[in-house]
DNA sequence: ATTACTAAAAGACGAGTAA
DNA sequence: TTTACTCGTCTTTTAGTAA
């Protein structure tokens, strides 16, 4: 992590999203040193699988890697961590959508319900809001990830294995409720899927499009 | 900006919040150094007057001071501006409050009104949306601070002097309008002042309390 | 136990140079 | 012009020591 600063450079150089083409006599003035040492931050880089590099005869062409922004990534983290207020709670907007009807099914099997009233302390009501998060909260919503939860435990049934996943608590203006995130690696990151002991929908008489914020509670 | 690294970490500890307690040794493995350089580290910070510390016998009560907190900051910013998408927009969001009625009355002004017109490209409607912004993205607003945005400048009247300030474009839903910022610097940073050509209330069907997201183009 | 000094070891830097 | 090597210098780190 000793190159972090080259690389939030690189980053803001918009490095993240699309090749940049940069010569280390341009870097070094980025990042106020001789072309030698930024010739060798580069090479540091490269070699730490943080960015990848093409050569044109006017320098080369850099763009940052998978690694390189999961590293950038989680110094964001940090530093939401220090101006989150409490620490304890993050803020997500979104707009109100029609789920795939998931949930509703999901949340009425006996191996999840079960789980849900011990765990919550509610009984869901059979059916989740589902909220298409803005870009900014998607990004906030990351930090769920990292954060254990409340385990939901996936269990066998006769026909097919249900997986598991975690919930945290949530608070939809004065109403409370679950954030409920299944395990499966392929699940939609500005997706958030909302349950409560009642009907969310009809209770805070939301309509497809509505824009609504909810605190997680990690 | 060296030490910025054994700042974040101070921070990460709660040292933004209040005095935490901690000994050389101790840091030392917070920053993965000795004890000697986290030693240094410490008098460095407190000789750039990044933090404060006071001696007790079980090591040192260390706070970070405003200096120290706004160098976080701006860390912080840059990090924004990295996953912010685009990078030219910000998202804030608040719900709607009674302003103070100052709005209605500056907005009218021939000295304002017509910098609006000719700058914003409409006519603002005689009175502001107030927003009482999430602390989220109060954090966030503070990015306008940075940015010199469509200037509005001051004018001096018969009776007195009408201070300047600036603005940024706006769009709330689909419709444009403009957030105004006034240079005055006790002004509540909180509080989002938004205009546009129509009344935002009632083109928006907004009441009090309401949630809204406003995307403010940098 | 601390903090913080001094001095040896390690590492990083930039000038010069080759390709 | 590039990139990236070597080499001498300077900076930073750690170990040891004192207070």
């Amino acid at each position: 992590m000793a190159y972090t600063n080259a690389l939030k450079k690189l980053a803001l150089l918009g490095a993240t999203r699309e090749q940049i083409q940069i010569s280390s006599s341009d870097f070094a003035q980025q990042i106020s040193s001789s072309p030698q040492t930024a010739s060798r931050r580069l090479q540091a880089l490269e070699k730490g699988g943080l960015i990848s590099r093409v050569f044109v005869p006017e320098g080369q062409r850099i763009l940052i890697t998978q690694s390189g922004k999961d590293a950038l990534r989680s110094e964001y983290y940090e530093y939401q961590k220090i101006f989150e207020p409490a620490g304890k709670e993050i803020e997500l907007h979104g707009k109100v959508v029609t789920g795939l009807g998931e949930g509703q099914y999901y949340i009425s099997l006996e191996g999840y319900k079960n789980q849900f009233e011990s765990k919550l302390g509610f009984t869901p009501y059979p059916g989740t809001l589902n909220l298409m998060l803005t870009d900014k909260s998607t990004v906030l919503r990351k930090r769920l990830d990292e954060s254990s939860g409340i385990p939901i435990h996936g269990f066998p049934s006769e026909s097919r294995t249900f997986g598991g996943g975690k919930c945290f608590h949530v608070i939809i203006g004065k109403t409370k409720g679950a954030v409920i995130i299944p395990d499966r690696s392929h699940y939609p990151n500005d997706l958030l899927e909302v349950t409560s002991s009642k009907n969310l929908r009809n209770a805070l008489g939301l309509k497809n499009g509505d824009q609504l914020s909810v605190k997680v509670l990690l």
